[in-house]
DNA sequence: TTGAATATGCTAATATTTTAGCATATCATT
DNA sequence: AATGATATGCTAAAATATTAGCATATTCAA
């Protein structure tokens, strides 16, 4: 399946993904609640049938309602869209991406220490070629 | 500024921002060069019209043709995309993010150097309240 | 068990996006 | 200065996205 940002997704459409995407899972109603200028529950469940004929999208029956899930996978879809920022914004550099993240101040000591970590591990762990 | 992909904007009119973010700036060939399943000029000429009267572009003449900038800068605009795709893909967690990116096997070892002397920089010049 | 609340199935209207085309201006080269 | 190439200005058609509404099924609690 094609990434959801790159593949032909309405305004709409892709406000959806976002919002199911950040939950795990959401049915109409949880959709509704977190979209933004939500328009009616009609216009919700229009949108999320088209997203399941695309194929971005599975439901699953929970009593009474339809819960939904993105067919590709969180963490697949979570590196597309980190590449695509970090070639749009930061010119395909980690480094510049990192230090945005870092920049925003709200980074407590802790975290730092376990980037720090996270780090020396990709170093020893994992040596790239 | 509102951030451009909050904003209300067509898929057309995210990819030609999309475009000019990586590029700084571009004319209407530049746009139509990279865009995925190129239209017409005038297609393409249309929409940074529109992009323009909505306030995200500006333009000035460069000779015979327009150049095309960002309103909000890229610097801004990337921070809010980043923040985004944390917030989605990755609980808001910076270390998640972070790691995500480091696993992308394409990291050097000096990259990661680097990587974690942006860290320890950030823990002693700018230490969070 | 029946009724209110809340689902979905389906269809069609409306609004927006996307597109192209023609007229006109500007630039560079011969 | 003429001409071909390449711009923009403007307008309108076509395609797509967005929306709502009615009919019907299901659930849950009184």
């Amino acid at each position: 399946m094609e990434d959801y940002r790159t593949a032909k997704l309405s305004r709409r459409e892709r406000q959806i993904m976002d919002i199911i995407y950040q939950h795990g899972q959401a049915s109409v109603a949880d959709v509704l609640e977190n979209l933004p200028d939500a328009p009616s529950y009609s216009t919700v469940r229009a949108l999320l049938r088209i997203l399941e004929e695309k194929g971005h999208l599975t439901h699953q029956k929970d009593g009474p309602r339809y819960i939904y899930r993105p067919t590709q996978p969180r963490h697949q879809a979570g590196q597309s869209a980190l590449k695509q920022v970090v070639q749009t914004f930061f010119d395909k550099s980690i480094e510049r991406t990192v230090a945005a993240l870092v920049a925003d101040a709200e980074v407590s000591e802790e975290e730092l220490d376990r980037l720090s970590q996270l780090i020396e591990q990709a170093k020893k762990g994992d040596p790239p070629s």
